[in-house]
RNA sequence: GCCCCCAUCGUCUAGUGGACUAGGACGCGGCCCUUUCAAGGCCACGACCGGGGUUCGAAUCCCCGUGGGGGCACCA
């Protein structure tokens, strides 16, 4: 990979929301900034105002802190090379529009959207292999455009595609991708009401901003040489262009769709990287889930934003299209959790429960996170694992009170049991309670998954828990004995 | 319809003509550990899309199919 510092950018337009795909460009363009020593620029390509959103530049930016890789110029960063958002560079895309004309490989092109829908009706009618405009402004005379001009005629400016040959443009990871020219069209590159499409904006703004290595999705693809034409026609040098594939929908037949991701919401997930917080998910598991759709690392692939920037490879980008697996992103995520130090864990799962409602002292926390941290594949499972250690009472469920292959009636029995060995300890550590409860189960001829069982529902209220003897001491002596004796009232009240 | 991109286990991938008995990870199944659930350890199952070439030799190179995907706007 190239050394030299390098300028890298994601440009997305501020018209819908930031999902896995602009969070995997954003990805690996920052890792290469990193990697180089150079930068990554967030530019706002929205010159399109008919369908810009409100709000959609905040998404994206907070999108991008909250994942860690937050551009180091932006609309709201500051940087040499701005403005970075599109409508604020009208000037010098009308500089450049003028020079394109004027060196002969664009032209003004007068025909209405009315002339142009009819001429693709036409077109669609004779069934030709491909609708495109038929050059009618093309061919006219240079005195009749500066007079139609001159009288306040709207116009489009379009790029002048060569008609014969093919234009060869190079993507990184897929190599030479040549197109013959009379496929191509003489695309809009100015529209009439003065903003540049997509087509001359981002071209000029990646010359203008020193961009060095372009990662776009496979959509690309199609206008890929038309960029290149007009990279050419300004006499500008290409960036390293990549266009990572389209990520495919969990079975991998077929891209992402509505439904799929309305069912992916439904089943916890999303693609929408401002709602993987709220959904449990960490920043580095989603991190590292990213990374890896379409990034070829054989081996020790779990990875935190830090050895990613260390390993990153541009070669190592893969060109076929991934699909989308979130149970790899529960892998990940359960991954990086347990990577996590306890103090930064129990400030991550703080919130959920006092989201819930419940009243969490800090030492009662810290005691907690080590014991379930094992257990979370997002952060909000620590509300099925602890919150009872959280709460005054705790109310099980009668039936689960009794254990496997006894009745109620036995049940109680060992609750009594349980209750008076526990009572009688002045301490109920784990170091404490467990010989004397031990030694009970050897006597009793019942199985320690029974007896433990109930002790188990009794105190937690649940069957699944974290280990009993270490909760017991977190939940102190008091409301274990509490918990215990309303189990037994319950069980009494079954038998 | 036309153009373009892609093609290794179910999924993400390693593989750049001989080191391939095709490696790793997720998931799945089993075992161990274990008071539950996890975590962890071990084991198993599981793929080169098809057909032709090229070559002493092909997952790897070429061609043709097939399948999947993208595009054909004064959207990006």
């Amino acid at each position: 990979m190239n050394t030299k510092p390098a300028r890298t950018r994601l440009a997305p337009s501020p018209t819908g929301r930031f999902h896995l795909a602009n969070a995997r460009n954003a990805l690996y363009s920052y890792l290469i900034a990193r990697k180089t020593g150079g930068q990554f620029i967030l530019r706002i390509e929205d010159t399109d105002q008919k369908r810009f959103v409100p709000g959609a530049e905040e998404v994206i930016v907070r999108s991008l802190d909250w994942l860690g890789i937050s551009p180091d110029e932006s609309p709201f960063h500051g940087g040499q090379y701005g403005p970075y958002r599109q409508t604020e560079r009208r000037e010098i895309y009308q500089h450049y529009a003028r020079q394109i004309v004027e060196t002969g490989y664009a032209y003004p092109c007068f025909c209405t959207p009315e002339r142009l829908d009819k001429m693709r009706k036409e077109q669609e009618a004779q069934k030709v292999d491909r609708v495109r405009y038929d050059g009618l402004c093309r061919r006219l005379d240079p005195d009749d455009v500066a007079r139609r001009i001159a009288a306040g005629e709207k116009y489009t400016i379009r790029f002048k595609m060569p008609q014969e040959g093919s234009t060869v443009a190079h993507d990184h990871i897929r190599g030479d991708i040549v197109t013959e020219n009379k496929y191509l069209d003489d695309y809009v590159i100015v529209r009439s009401d003065g903003l540049p499409t997509y087509h001359l904006a981002a071209i000029v703004d990646d010359h203008e901003m020193q961009i060095t290595h372009v990662l776009r999705s496979a959509e690309w693809i199609p206008t890929f040489p038309l960029h290149v034409q007009i990279i050419r026609a300004f006499g500008w040098d290409e960036p390293v262009w990549v266009h990572p594939s389209i990520l495919l929908k969990p079975s991998g037949k077929g891209k992402m769709s509505k439904r799929d991701t309305a069912a992916a919401m439904e089943d916890g997930y999303s693609i929408f990287i401002e709602e993987l917080d709220g959904l449990g998910y960490i920043p580095e598991g989603v991190l590292n889930w990213i990374a890896l759709m379409g990034w070829g690392v054989a081996e020790d692939d779990v990875m935190t934003l830090d050895q990613m920037v260390e390993r990153f490879n541009v070669d190592n980008l893969t060109p076929s299209p991934a699909a989308t697996n979130f149970q790899k992103l529960d892998h990940f995520n359960g991954t990086h959790i347990r990577l996590l130090t306890n103090e930064d864990l129990s400030a991550r799962i703080k919130p959920y429960f006092t989201g819930a409602g419940l009243d969490v002292p800090n030492e009662t926390l810290v005691k907690v996170t080590p014991l379930i941290r094992e257990r979370l594949v997002t952060l909000d499972d620590c509300l099925a694992f602890a919150r009872f250690f959280f709460q005054e009472k705790v109310e099980p469920n009668p039936e689960d009170l009794i254990a496997k292959g006894l009745d109620a009636k036995q049940s109680a029995g060992i609750a009594r049991k349980a209750y008076e060995i526990l009572s009688s300890l002045s301490d109920i550590s784990h170091a404490v309670a467990e010989p004397p409860m031990r030694e009970f189960v050897e006597a009793s001829g019942f199985n320690a998954g029974q007896v433990f069982g109930i002790l188990r529902v009794a105190v937690t209220g649940q069957k699944v828990s974290p280990p009993l003897f270490e909760s017991m001491e977190i939940i102190g002596r008091t409301t274990v004995l509490e918990r215990l004796q309303n189990a037994i009232g319950v069980l009494e009240k079954l038998g």
